[in-house]
DNA sequence: TGGCTGACTTTCG
DNA sequence: ACGAAAGCCAGCC
């Protein structure tokens, strides 16, 4: 474990540990969280290797639709959605239901 | 140093 | 609702 190669990741990896079950949070939100650190894009690349963390729920990430666009990159793909509906959280078509009730925004519910 | 990449987001057609 | 393009910034040759 982890020599981490940056602080960014192990930020992301940070607040995605903080996710409660049933909830999902946005590549933005946790980028706009952790600030001019890097752009929701950069969230997304350091959830690739977020793979050889256990403690990284990366299934509770998703996009700011509530699609499960990261889904490919699990193994097996359809683990993402399993997961999530295994939590409470109802997916149809890759797409997340009632995505503002399980929305977990870390701005919010952190600095609460 | 410089160029390419990417699990996003927003805007336009 | 869908597709395409631009903006975004850290990591990797």
């Amino acid at each position: 474990m982890a020599k981490d190669h940056s602080n960014f990741f192990n930020d992301v990896y940070d607040v995605a540990r903080l996710i409660p079950e049933g909830r999902v949070t946005s590549y933005g939100a946790i980028a706009a969280y952790l600030g001019t650190k890097g752009s929701a894009r950069m969230v997304g690349w350091a959830m690739n290797g977020a793979g050889a963390y256990p403690d990284v729920p990366a299934h509770r990430v998703v996009n700011r639709q509530g699609l499960l666009t990261g889904k490919a990159h699990f193994n097996p793909p359809s683990a993402m959605q399993e997961r999530l509906e295994a939590e409470g959280v109802k997916v149809i078509k890759d797409k997340i239901q009632d995505f503002e009730q399980v929305y977990w925004d870390p701005m919010k519910e952190l600095e609460l």
